[in-house]
RNA sequence: CGGGGUGUGGCGCAGCCUGGUAGCGCGUCUGGUUUGGGACCAGGAUGUCGGAGGUUCGAAUCCUCUCACCCCGACCA
């Protein structure tokens, strides 16, 4: 390709719109433009990026027997109420109406519409096990879009839903689909992890996730330094602590602490380490008040909340329902001399501590020297209710835990009978008797994983692809193209023998200044920029230069075609 | 959804407080000089100042409403 027949718009600056350094510079290499607020147009740059991307997917998703298809986005409102999604998934989910006045929905997802070609035409066990896969757009009209294609309400996605006769084929089906995201994001040569992860709205119960690790990432995550144990924070265990609670050695008393709301106020003023503050999260479970304690350095894990029995669904509190449950401002709220109707629960390292630094329930006042069974009774219940932190024991016993930010590029479920069920999809078994098939679902989000390659790959100058998915493999950059027929005889037969065995080459033909087409080469990251100047061809030489190397090389304009060969290999 | 912010030529921004009919850099077009790290000179084009309404002799500027976009939050006692 050459440039000058090409549509690259690059851009001295990024818009205003783009925050993200992987966003700034799609926009500025002219990957994408934004059409409106989580909706982008991939330009033909862009787009060959993504048909890297999705090339890469398919050989693996093939290789692994899995079969290719391609369903509708468009899906009726029916399909979605035989498994209650249609009110599950809420605004989520972009609806519409036909001429009709039917229902419909651009698809979040398509575990309905291949269940139901399952049920329609999986009728024997000797059509399992069986993947389907597609890569095809999806909309989600997501709370808060940001970052660019990174979270999109129109992303693309591969998805593939496997079908098996029993468990164990589902366990197999599983872990041939884990080890081939292993393989597609090793090939796309991404830092990244499998992680351990909670099901969510999807449903079932193994999941993992595949999280390309970058400090921006939206995600935390959890793994641990003695063992291959990695977890979203969201899902890994906070263990009680290994020492048992000490006994009580201080009086309880209270402590004025005007002005003072949060446990990192009250621990500065009081002089003491935040880990020995106690902060209550007041919650409502439809007219029931709980209380749920953390200590002052930690934060309340949800997920894990709404798991404690009797509590899920459950929403905060009001400022009115505390002052009502408590008689108090919030900020000062605390677990001792509460209504024996309120529920407290504590965390697993509040229920150790002793001699610990509360809520006073009165406005400007906190009790120091709190003990469980003498102050107030023992917490109804007791439960790992936190996020775990740095340093926290590795849930397997094996070492601590460090957090890291990740980017969730994929994610695999095994999803049971769920769907099977709730929509009719069986199959007669080797007895003759109806079975529902065990699935599981699998997806990639194959524009985030653009996204995060950048995020991932980049420097002050540009993006640096990884080579598996750059658009080209080399950059020509003659130097006088239309002033040195020498230069310009040799770029034109150097770049027409690199596509003759194969290697993308972007041709840099435009009349600009030798700083511009640097600078645009090594914007738009290809891998390997080849100078061809009358200078050195002189001498019978041109450059090479990766975009990750320091400086060029001079190399043998005779030996070029194999020395790039080799390179690019 | 809550909070904050921004909308001025393709991109980045100034002008707004203190109303007088729009400006800078980049880009772009033409001509010329340049040609190994985002050149220079000369000339040119490009704006319903997000939209609607209002105040005023006069509105980018003040007021009201509205739309779009961005950021933060939704883990808080």
């Amino acid at each position: 390709m050459r440039v000058s027949r090409y549509f690259i718009p690059t851009l001295k600056e990024a818009p205003a719109e783009s925050e993200l350094e992987s966003h700034k510079l799609m926009l500025r290499a002219g990957l994408i433009r934004r059409l409106g607020s989580g909706l982008y147009s991939w330009l033909p740059l862009g787009l060959r990026v993504l048909r890297k991307v999705e090339r890469v997917i398919r050989e693996e998703m093939d290789a692994a027997g899995a079969l290719e298809v391609f369903m509708p986005a468009v899906q009726p409102a029916e399909l979605w109420q035989e498994t209650d999604r249609w009110d599950v998934f809420g605004p989520l989910m972009l609806r519409m109406k036909d001429r009709h006045e039917r229902d419909f929905c651009f698809g979040p997802t398509h575990e309905e519409v291949i269940t139901d070609i399952a049920r329609r035409e999986i009728r024997s066990y000797r059509q399992l096990p069986v993947n389907f896969y597609q890569i095809q757009t999806k909309f989600r009209d997501e709370i808060r879009p940001r970052f660019g294609v990174m979270r999109a309400r129109e992303f693309s996605m591969k998805d593939a839903y496997s079908f098996d006769a029993d468990k164990a084929g589902l366990a197999k089906s599983y872990q041939a689909m884990f080890d081939v995201y292993t393989r597609i994001f090793t090939r796309l040569g991404l830092r990244f992890r499998a992680v351990a992860a909670d099901s969510g709205a999807i449903g079932g119960s193994a999941s993992h996730e595949f999280q390309v690790i970058a400090d921006s990432g939206e995600d935390a995550i959890a793994y641990s330094t003695g063992s291959d144990y990695a977890a979203n924070v969201e899902l890994a265990e906070a263990l009680a602590p290994a020492e048992p609670r000490p006994a009580a050695a201080r009086p309880m008393q209270k402590v004025p602490t005007p002005g003072k709301a949060r446990c990192e106020d009250v621990a500065e003023l009081l002089g003491v380490p935040l880990n020995l503050t106690v902060k209550a999260i007041a919650l409502m479970h439809d007219q029931e008040f709980w209380l749920l304690l953390v200590r002052g350095d930690h934060t309340l894990n949800e997920i894990k909340a709404s798991k404690v029995p009797g509590l899920a669904p459950f929403r905060f509190a009001t400022e009115a329902e505390i002052e009502r449950h408590l008689h108090c401002k919030a900020g000062y709220i605390g677990p001792v001399g509460v209504a024996p109707t309120v529920r407290v629960v504590a965390d697993r390292s509040v229920a150790a501590m002793a001699d610990f630094i509360c809520g006073a329930n009165e406005e400007g006042f906190h009790l120091a020297g709190v003990n469980f069974a003498r102050d107030l009774p023992e917490p109804a219940a007791v439960a790992d209710i936190r996020n775990v932190v740095a340093g926290d024991r590795s849930p397997d016993g094996k070492g601590t835990l460090m957090i890291a930010r990740g980017i969730e590029v994929g994610h695999v479920f095994a999803l049971g009978t769920k769907y099977s069920e709730a929509m009719g999809a069986s199959f007669l078994d080797e007895q003759g008797q109806p079975q529902p098939p065990e699935m599981g679902c699998y997806g990639i989000g194959v524009t985030r994983v653009v996204a995060a390659a950048i995020e991932q790959n980049h420097d002050t100058r540009g993006i640096i692809w990884p080579t598996p998915m750059a658009p080209f493999q080399v950059g020509l950059v003659p130097i006088g193209y239309h002033k040195s027929e020498a230069v310009r005889e040799a770029a034109d037969e150097l770049y027409r023998k690199l596509w003759e065995v194969g290697i993308e080459v972007l041709l840099d033909d435009r009349t600009e200044r030798p700083g511009v087409m640097f600078a645009d080469m090594e914007l738009i990251g290809l891998p390997h920029r080849v100078v061809i100047s009358e200078r050195g061809l002189k001498e019978g030489q041109i450059e090479h230069q990766g975009r990750r190397d320091s400086a060029p090389e001079r190399i043998d304009y005779r030996n070029a075609l194999a020395i790039l060969t080799e390179r690019t290999a």
